[in-house]
Formats: C-alpha cells, sequence, structure tokens
DNA sequence: CCTTGACCTTACCATGATGGGAAGGTCTAT
DNA sequence: ATAGACCTTCCCATCATGGTAAGGTCAAGG
C-alpha cells in the first residue's frame, strides 16, 4: 500500500509519516521501483500505536521509548508505568497552571462592567495600577 | 535606562525584548549614540503590562490587542471582556482535553500491575489490540 | 498512443515564542 | 590600558505540523 493509504488507515498524514522516518521513529519502508514508499499491515499497526500516544499527549520522544517497549516482549511494564504517570504529573502541572489563569482571569472578568465605558479593571490588573493583583479575598 | 535593567525590572528578557519591537508589538526607542536602545518608566511599564499578558495566557496577538485597548482612554470595557472571556473559553477547552488525556491514562495506570512481567495494558491500549479503548464504563 | 487527474517524490519555508551563540562594538572601573 | 560586563546584529534551534513548488508515476478512458 502507498503512504497515502498508510494515512488514511492509521490517522497519520502522509507528511507525518515522512517526518517520522526522518527522525527516526519508524523505519524506513521499502520501495517499489519508482521510488514509493509501500507499507504493510504491521506499519500501519506501529503508525497507529504512535497515533493514539500523540493523542494521548505524549511528545515524539515518548512515544519512542513507548514504541520501544512495546517492540521489546522482555520488558517490564514497570518501566512503561513509569512513562505514563511521569507524563499524568507533567499533565496534571499544566493543567493546574490554566485552572489559575482562569481563576484570576474570571475574577476580573466578573469586576468587569462590560459596558460601554472606558474603566475596566482587567486592563487595570495588566497595568499593575490598582493594589490587587490576583482574586486574594475574592 | 539600557536593555538589561529594563528587562530586570520588567521581567522580560532582553532578548524577547527586541523581539517584540521586531514585530511592532512595541515601538522601536530612542538610541544612544552608540545605538544602544535606551528606555525610560513607560516602556517599562508596557513592557510589564505584556509580561502580565503572556502569564496569564493570552497569546502575542491577544496582547497587542489588549495593549491597543489600554493605549485608547475611549475604548470600551465590554471590548476587553470580550477579549478575556473568549480566552477563558479556549483555556477551558484545553484544560478538558488535557483531563481527557489524564483520566484515560490514570485508568491504564491502574490496570497495569506495573512488575517486571511484560504484560502491560497501556501499550496494549496503545496497540489497539484489546477490545476497549478508553475507560467506558470503568 | 496520449491525455488527464490523482497520486507520489524531494526540498524548502512558515508557524509561535523563546533561547543560544558568534562576531564585533561600547562603557566603566581599576 | 585593559578587563569584564554590557550592548549590537545576525543566524540557528526548538517542536510538531502544514503548505507549496517542481517534477516523476500510475491508472483509466478516448
Amino acid at each position: 500500500m502507498n503512504i497515502g493509504q498508510a494515512a488514511d488507515q492509521s490517522g497519520v498524514s502522509a507528511k507525518m509519516i515522512r517526518y517520522y522516518e526522518q527522525i527516526g521513529l519508524i523505519s524506513p519502508p521499502l520501495r517499489t521501483d519508482s521510488n514509493y514508499r509501500v507499507y504493510g499491515p504491521d506499519e500501519v499497526h506501529v503508525l497507529r500505536f504512535i497515533k493514539r500516544a500523540r493523542t494521548l499527549g505524549f511528545s515524539v520522544e515518548e512515544t519512542a521509548a513507548l514504541l520501544g517497549l512495546w517492540k521489546d516482549r522482555t520488558r517490564a511494564s514497570a518501566e512503561v508505568r513509569d512513562i505514563a504517570s511521569t507524563h499524568i504529573a507533567a499533565l496534571e502541572t499544566k493543567i493546574a497552571e490554566l485552572q489559575g489563569m482562569v481563576k484570576t482571569l474570571s475574577h476580573l472578568v466578573h469586576c468587569c462592567a462590560g459596558d460601554n465605558r472606558p474603566d475596566c479593571p482587567i486592563l487595570d490588573d495588566l497595568a499593575g495600577t490598582s493594589a490587587q493583583q490576583t482574586p486574594k479575598g475574592h
């Protein structure tokens, strides 16, 4: 099968398949006489694995590690779990960060009349002119 | 004051100050005879505004809009509130996405023995071999 | 046999926001 | 005068992805 079909079946764009090959995440496939890349079901399976890992927010580097462990039949599941746990922690840190932003902004939006007058607590906060920087006592 | 001091006082790196100037977010400052950029308290105030907006997750583009509104004394606060509200919605979408990832991964990690044996539900999920893709009924 | 359109190939550029470094000029304190 | 800390511009790298351009290939149909 050609790269376009592999892309369709895996959900990974042809562009990205070539990229993954270039950075060594997947091995170069066979080529036809006319230099077309040829993929089989196994390659598509690997691409699906990659797609799923990326969807779950693993970086390409983490995905490479998971892929290595997947191919290693003797690996310990503990290793995989460590990668996943570390990733969960990173995700949670990011979530907390975003939630902090939402909290601050929500507070400001609530304080803002949102009318036609120029007075605006949101800008005042950004400018650092007013005393309160962030919701403290709400 | 030179760019280094402006950087210290605003929390924006000298590198980024030059970048913001390059992309037109801030206007080019005066220069000394020896071509050094010169900043005053007003410029630092603008940089602090930018820093705060970026910290709250506004893109540079959104920051530019907010900056424009800040400088416009006649603007309506409604405009500012709209930008902030839109941004909050985007942040919340992102949070929900990350939470979805965490949920799926947590489920998988719980199912994984994490011992020295090669059996690993996490890899099984990534590979798409098992029936359940994602916690459905848990 | 030839054309058309869909596909493939490589190579280069762009994104967004930031950091790193090199090569060279300037300023300040000793 | 010299050392060291600063400044200048210019180029490159990141991370994952998309776009585009120029050219080769293939299958179907006239």
